[in-house]
DNA sequence: CAGTTTAAATGAATTAAAATCATTTTGGTA
DNA sequence: TACCAAAATGATTTTAATTCATTTAAACTG
């Protein structure tokens, strides 16, 4: 009877609701939440002010939903990035090359999201559910006995998006680009081994000789500066 | 002559721009960056509208203002919590538990943080400034020979700031509150020691490798200290 | 397919709050 | 005490979010 009887017109405004949603992003990222007007928005949908508020309550509603759609792509996106063949390690490396590269790209949208509201709990739902993905491979991971059982997966978390973010914020400030380096460096540190990106320089002991010349050198960089 | 004309006056400025800016604060971090008036703000401060105009350009700015101050005052507190005696593994722990305890104290001023004007550079000054209280510590130690000569101290730098700022987040979103074991397992991550991973420079006979390594490193300082 | 009903869209009008600025007050100085 | 410049004020202006009476389009009906 009725079980799918306005189907175009559902369509019609699905695709309405995303126009909208894209020119936010758009907005949002390129003048940040203060700087977007609601007006700007409209125009980029090709749609009055008004219809705007048709689908969302109000600018942080719009935010959110922009926010939300971001993260719950970025939750597909990991799934796909992700060989199930693969081993807890390896996946491991493969999430953090797709965050990384991804909250890159995307680093606007990812700024607005803690600002979406913060206090309202439930707008980080599609946060959590990202952040998911990583519970699972690393559970899995015990599961398998390729990680330790007392493994603090929690933590790890933390230590994993929060080192992840924090670099991410730190190769923009310096208008660097991705590094493959930190998420080995990070990897070599939450599965155990040391640090140092494998034999930079090799354990080559240096003979007593080598050790002379050095003392040496630094005898004469001494005497050059004299009033030391 | 007029070298210090007006004392009480510069005086009664600053103190009303830091009545300004506690009252700023106080409503910033109640109701957020847009649920704050300035006319809450200015009645707090027991100011007219106006006057806070004079301080600060615009609401943006009055938040930065907040944001630096708050930052400042936490390069400070660090500074005051850290015991110069202490080895560089001490200092650490006595950084990263000052700096959990304060971010959870004051959450909702670091949340404002990444607001403030993210594509303003200047605005992070007062932040990079709180991060080197970081490095200084990494570099003494490494100086020292407390710690390896090729860690690499800007990469723990964010694993450092990104975790423990992320397991804040996690804290507040539970409802929790701090957490020794937070920074214990952090400092074991970052300072090797884990899954009894037979220590890397264990036995107490220092090897060439390790002698050389100290050489590196006063050799280093002394060609830091002559750039200047 | 014309007529009717319901949903969606519009943009002018309203409201709220930031920012400005002509005027007043204050504190220091001669 | 009179004067000046700095500081403060708050009424006014401006800007942008939000609402809502009206119009337009779509879906349904007989």
């Amino acid at each position: 009877m009725s079980a799918t009887p306005r189907n175009t017109s559902r369509e019609r405004i699905e695709a309405r609701e995303s126009t909208i949603l894209d020119a936010a992003e758009g907005i949002f990222s390129r003048s940040g939440f203060d700087g977007a007007k609601i007006s700007d928005i409209a125009r980029a949908a090709s749609v009055a002010e008004g219809t705007v508020y048709l689908y969302y309550k109000n600018k942080r509603d719009l935010l959110a939903g922009v926010v939300g759609r971001f993260w719950s792509q970025l939750t597909q996106g990991a799934e796909d990035a992700i060989d199930p063949q693969a081993d807890a390690a390896q996946q491991l490396e493969q999430l953090a090359r797709y965050h990384l590269q991804s909250i890159l790209d995307q680093f606007e949208v990812v700024s607005l999201t803690y600002r979406a509201r913060p206090q309202q709990e439930q707008d980080l739902d599609q946060v959590r559910e990202y952040v998911r993905v990583f519970d699972r491979i690393m559970q899995r991971g015990v599961d398998r006995g390729e990680l330790p059982t007392d493994t603090p997966i929690g933590q790890l978390r933390d230590v994993f998006f929060g080192t992840l973010e924090f670099s991410a914020r730190t190769l923009k400030l310096r208008g660097q680009a991705y590094d493959h380096s930190i998420v080995s460096n990070l990897l070599l540190l939450m599965l155990g081994r040391r640090h140092g990106d494998a034999g930079t320089n090799g354990g080559n002991n240096p003979s007593n000789r080598d050790l002379m010349q050095r003392l040496e050198s630094i005898q004469e960089q001494l005497e050059k500066r004299g009033a030391w």
